[in-house]
DNA sequence: AGAAAGCACACAACCGATTGCACATGAGTT
DNA sequence: AACTCATGTGCAATCGGTTGTGTGCTTTCT
């Protein structure tokens, strides 16, 4: 910057101020300047401008994966709601910085904000850790977060799709569709979950239908108990009339083992999913899901954090499912 | 930092000194400070460091999607090496920014390294565009590339499957399932997607097998073209008896086409694909594949990268694919 | 014509860590 | 006793932008 302004014959602080737009410049100053920047193929220095400026533009994106979980093949959704906001972010000229640290170590966030590698946070999969991050909250504000609702509120900026209003259309679907026996499976310990399950119930009242709570079943991605949740369910498999799992992964997999074991699908059972994942629309047959879109879910993510950083309050807002009828319900 | 120096009762350098285990300080010192930094929670501005030291610790990672390519939803096992690399950066001290720039606008990387944001860069996903990351690495070679090697070399770092002999494996097991009629589908101008295709020739020529060149298609995955060539490889469903997929992404696709149109696989066609994405073992029936282990790509990819940032050359490694026999072939 | 106001620019401090060099102290050597 | 040397610490420069304040010049107004 000092070569440039050397070559313009101005000063360090006019150049920086004319390559800034500051209307403290005069319009022919700003043009040279410009000018000769390009010439000599000029590149600010953002280590050098983060510092003075004590800001990143970048934000540190993790996905919370549960301990129990495998992180690298977590959900699809995840992973593309991460493009979506990578996407997202650099519209508003941020940067993503992506980090698979478990939000259950302590001290996360600090090596972000404290150290000024981030200005913020956005977190994916609220999972069951809304303690700790509303814990986290109250010392830094500077948080996002996809997930639910808790009961009581919360600390933090929240986003997430109206998983109430989607469980009911699954549960409605379902119901339409002439089902009688419905079948469960997914966290229960997940804000998320629970609000899809509330909502499955209430969409399954209205027909004057119910689930019983022996075919409730454990999420099936779980590590540990994943496998023998699938297990009881192909073991049960007359008991039902149709499967809604909590996300698309699950329902895919209720699928398969179902189809493994010969049962047709839908016309023994019928599976509906959450997410809308790209698989869902291959799988044979194509499932039938509740999406929830990822562009808008990101922005809201990050319009979301980037109103908190310009100092305004946590907002919490969600997003209206939407029922996608294809093949297997 | 001046705060703790002042507590300790020594200046700032020692302070710096200490938290660095420099030997040049006292060990009573350097426990003394440590107490006190660690009393006063206190945190290193990275900001200030990066631009003192002039190294962010920090790897741009770019999804180097085709143009015609839906950058959000492309390949998972994109988004999973992606994962993988996280954790390989993790465990070595660095930080992954990630990036939806397309490598086809010009100057992307100058962005990261002209300007300081990120130490090196990697790419995943050479497609088509071998010859503009072959003139950026002979003006950067802080440069780590996922994808194949390519006739008369590259000058940056590469790391990816022995595409040829994952090939082979794939028509090495198409033909010892018996099957005589074989379909390939996939862009045949991606370097790795080509070696894939040689290798298939290869294997079937040992079993005095070849692919007739009118059962080979276009990518499935293409915004523009994809349509039709599923399209067409359905309507000639009758002049194959197995379907080689040069990504699961598209062997999935194939098996649903053609499960729609009453096809029974693997009975009636085997369908193997390429990867071993984790829907692959979901589908029914399961995928018979070939994977490329994402874990020991990742920290190749920046095993690579870290040597060339060490000032060593770029080297080009390559790993052992596996068969993966399920159901479907 | 003189004062006030406005414009365009330069000067210099500043952000917070790292690091080359100078210096002080004490031990070891001749 | 004088000298060398090793060790441990402090001083101050430095990285490259940004920005508050100061200054000279021009324009405008009374």
């Amino acid at each position: 910057m000092a070569d440039i302004a050397a070559l313009a014959g101005v000063s360090k602080s006019t150049v920086s101020r004319a390559l800034a737009d500051s209307p403290l410049v005069n319009n022919k100053t700003k043009t040279l300047v410009r000018k000769i920047a390009k010439e000599k193929n000029y590149r600010f220095n953002s280590a050098a401008r983060n510092f003075r400026t004590k800001q990143t533009l970048t934000i540190a994106v993790i996905i919370a994966a549960a301990d129990d979980v495998e992180w690298s093949i977590s959900d699809p959704f995840f992973l593309e709601i991460t493009a979506a906001i990578a996407e997202a972010l650099d519209q508003r000229g941020h940067q993503l910085l992506l980090t698979r640290t478990r939000p259950q170590q302590a001290e996360w966030i600090e090596t972000f904000i404290r150290n000024r590698q981030a200005d913020g946070v956005i977190v994916i999969g609220q999972g069951s850790i809304h303690t700790q991050l509303n814990e986290l909250a109250e010392q830094f504000d500077v948080l996002s977060v996809w997930g639910a609702p808790v009961e009581g509120g919360q600390a933090y900026a929240l986003a997430g799709s109206n998983n109430l209003q989607g469980g009911r259309l699954a549960g409605e679907h379902i119901a339409e569709t002439g089902r009688k026996r419905i079948a469960f499976v997914g966290y229960q310990d997940h804000p998320e979950i629970a609000s899809r399950f509330a909502g499955v119930q209430q969409g399954l009242a209205e027909h004057q239908l119910n689930i019983s709570s022996e075919l409730v079943f454990g999420s099936l991605m779980d590590r540990n108990t994943g496998e023998k949740s699938l297990e009881q369910l192909v073991n049960r498999r007359d008991e039902y009339d149709a499967v809604i799992a909590a996300s698309d992964m699950q329902a895919l997999k209720v699928m398969s083992a179902l189809q493994s074991v010969g049962v047709d699908i839908p016309r023994d059972v019928a599976v509906i999913g959450y997410d809308d994942i790209p698989a869902a629309a291959i799988y044979h047959p194509t499932l039938t899901t509740i999406r929830q879109d990822r562009s808008a879910g990101a922005e809201l993510l990050v319009d979301n954090l980037l109103k908190v950083l310009d100092g305004k309050g946590p907002s919490c807002i969600e997003l209206e499912p939407e029922l996608i009828i294809r093949e297997s319900a």
